[in-house]
DNA sequence: TCAAAATCCAACTTAGTTAGTAGGGATACG
DNA sequence: CGTATCCCTACTAACTAAGTTGGATTTTGA
């Protein structure tokens, strides 16, 4: 798995401020319980964000978190290397700390890992916060037959 | 990191194999020498090999491993599928066994997911054993500094 | 026939990572 | 002042990665 849960709850998060921004600050307490995270656990990861730049905190009671900067100017790139750090994607790449292999300078199997994070990178650079709200809202309305009452955590579906 | 030791020793072993055809069968010991692996753990990975298919095995004494198609015919993606197993992206798709989300049918974010998984596997599969083999052969030209006889792991290089 | 060389297979180990949990501080509103 | 919130560190249980170990089976060659 490329991708940690750590940052699929980080990428849901950051959805869930870009759909409700009239919401002002929106509490840790509240994101969890929108969209079925563990609430200690995604304090952690509003942090990172936070040290990340990509949100704000306001502290205290009725404090919370809003977004640094405008939907369209945040990526899902930026999401993730602000959660799980540079995507790494082999064991012997340029820049890794990792044991390097002695023909650094004449493999190609480095190559492929390089063509292989340049790939994902370039994905991720081209979805925003904003696209993805937009997809999210068109695909409200494809699919009716989603039962929006039911249970907890569908709410958030909702554009404020 | 998305792939493991496993798979970047899997992908030196079948490039060893694909750039040294006349030898014939060629044993784990060897390979594992010539290409700076353990060699138990070799053991594992070419079992993964040629029960993917990619390799068949000759028992016994004088025995070893061959390619099981021609270079051209086995991309990355083949050994990278038959020793890790198919690339997952996120905890949260559609054909994954992890515990899914509730609004699996019009979640967005598993949509990244299987963008991400896509444009690797394409990646992947436009590199064969012998396109890579090819730019092995050409990098080894435009870097004559390279010390060809200092320690060992070097010869391999060379084409048969 | 028999030893050596090889594949084959399964269990074990060790270190690190992941996905949280727990507990307490600091800060701001009312 | 009390409550709600962010902030930070440490801890843990389960899992995974990267091998290691020990042995069984198969084939060649002397």
């Amino acid at each position: 798995m490329i991708f940690s849960a750590k940052c699929e709850y980080g990428i849901r998060a950051m959805l869930d401020l870009a759909m409700n921004p009239e919401e002002g600050p929106v509490g840790v307490r509240t994101i969890a319980e929108r969209r079925d995270i563990s609430e200690g656990f995604l304090e952690q990861i509003m942090g990172a964000l936070r040290k990340g730049g990509l949100v704000e905190s306001i502290r205290g009671s009725r404090g919370g978190y809003v977004l640094a900067r405008s939907p369209e100017e945040i990526s899902l790139a930026d999401v993730v290397v602000a959660i799980d750090g540079p995507v790494s994607t082999g064991p012997c790449v340029p820049g890794s700390e990792s044991k390097r292999c002695q023909q650094m300078n004449i493999c190609v199997i480095q190559d492929v890992w390089v063509d292989v994070t340049d790939c994902i990178m370039t994905v991720l650079s081209t979805m925003t916060l904003a696209s993805l709200k937009e997809r999210q809202l068109r695909k409200r309305v494809e699919a009716p037959g989603t039962p929006l009452s039911e249970g907890k955590g569908v709410g958030w579906l909702l554009p404020g």
